[in-house]
DNA sequence: GCTTTAAAAAGTAAACT
DNA sequence: AGTTTACTTTGAAAAGC
């Protein structure tokens, strides 16, 4: 079978950043086209970028977060387009912010079903989550990568928390590790 | 000094109505839901071990009480949804899920997935259905389960689907309609698990 | 705690055709 | 009977209630 860390696909990055400076929504809202301003609802400023896909909420303070982005590089080119549009209304935005990835979304693919009664008495009750009245999805956390994984009867799996790329590899070599010594997969 | 023992008893006084008010609604929810005095029992001591363990900080009493309950059923392996839980709670279910969830890892209390098979005599004893009816859907359930069809899927509609495809197979039939009212699920979900179930279990009608 | 953003997994519900 | 859309879960940051 094919290796399950060939089947990691990174599904959204989130990241932080900021431009140094401080903001007057209110006006960035009126000269931004496409900008969502609703500080009643919420204190952030939503900006979507098309090419990389994702969304920005920026805020009074000049710190930002994106968010939807495929991969980190996305991250980037979305950020730089963000700080582009700002500089465009005459905004001071430092010449080059620190942009810090704060969570990685991946899904992956075991290649063969789960029998997810089985995997929660087997990785221990105390240690999983499983409540298939309310979600379908197996809940199970890991320490070292510090990550959560859903794992579903299909085989697919979602790893989130991580911070890096190489979490969500580090996960699923010991999820697949776990689970064969437990004899639970194939 | 005196102000701060009378603020003592005043806190004293105040759990103590709190621990009355959460144990009465135990009991009035366990009365609506007709199951039997050790389950409230069951129930009194989740409860009393998440206040022990200050668990209810942040999340109401009618809450942690209904959640008590919906643990202390699966527990004693006469389990209610948490749409039936909800009918008799004030608490949303939304709610009642999250609180279960919260106070059953903080205590600990290690609780298996619910059996489909769980469901079975009372669905079928509200459906007034014959114990072959119900034998029949134990096997379907069982057989379909082992195959590894079990995976994610909610134990209502499961045993509904299950007890929906017994009443065909045993000539009792019930419409998908009138199972999916006594398992609250919509005839959507027990046309689709009953399509996987009779494949399964090789079965052509 | 909540509010908002994005995305995946798979099941279920509500509302239709 | 079957489809579409929307919601459930996980994670993290931001500012403010």
């Amino acid at each position: 079978m094919v290796d399950p860390k060939e089947t990691i696909n990174i599904e959204n990055v989130v990241a932080s950043t900021g431009i140094g400076q401080e903001l007057d929504l209110q006006s960035v809202a009126m000269d931004l086209e496409g900008a969502d301003y609703d500080p009643e609802q919420f204190p952030g400023l939503v900006y979507r970028t098309q090419e990389p896909k994702s969304a920005a909420l920026i805020f009074r303070s000049g710190k930002i977060v994106c968010t939807g982005a495929k991969s980190t590089d996305d991250v980037h080119e979305s950020l730089q387009i963000v700080f582009g549009k700002l500089r465009d209304l005459n905004i001071q935005v430092d010449e080059d912010p620190e942009i810090v990835v704060q969570n990685i979304v991946t899904s992956a693919d075991l290649g063969r079903n789960l029998n997810l009664n089985a995997i929660a008495i087997g990785l221990g009750l105390e240690n999983i989550e499983y409540e298939p009245e309310q979600f379908p999805g197996l809940v199970y956390r890991l320490d070292d990568p510090d990550v959560v994984a859903l794992l579903f009867g299909s085989g697919k799996l979602v790893i989130t928390g991580g911070k890096e790329p190489d979490d969500a590899k580090k996960a699923v070599d010991k999820i697949v590790s776990r689970l064969e010594e437990l004899g639970l997969l194939e | 000094r005196l102000r701060k023992w009378q603020e003592r008893i005043r806190t004293k006084d105040a759990g103590e109505r709190n621990l009355q008010f959460a144990l009465s609604e135990i009991d009035r929810m366990a009365s609506a839901l007709g199951v039997p005095r050790s389950v409230r029992e069951v129930a009194s001591v989740i409860y009393r071990r998440a206040l022990d363990d200050d668990l209810i900080r942040g999340r109401s009493i009618e809450g942690v009480a209904t959640s008590a309950l919906y643990a202390a059923c699966r527990k004693e392996g006469i389990p209610r949804s948490l749409e039936e839980i909800s009918e008799v709670s004030r608490v949303e279910r939304k709610e009642i899920g999250r609180t279960y969830r919260y106070i059953s890892q903080e205590l600990g209390l290690e609780m298996e997935p619910v059996d489909p098979k769980k469901y079975v005599p009372r669905f079928c004893s509200e459906l007034e259905l014959s114990e072959e009816v119900q034998s029949k859907a134990n096997e379907i359930i069982e057989t379909t389960a082992e195959k590894g069809l079990l995976s994610g899927k909610s134990p209502t509609g499961y045993a509904a689907a299950a007890i929906y495809a017994a009443s065909l197979l045993c000539n009792e039939k019930k419409t998908q309609r009138e199972v999916a009212d006594v398992a609250q699920v919509t005839e959507v979900t027990i046309r689709n698990r009953y399509q996987e179930q009779i494949e399964a279990m090789g079965i052509h009608s």
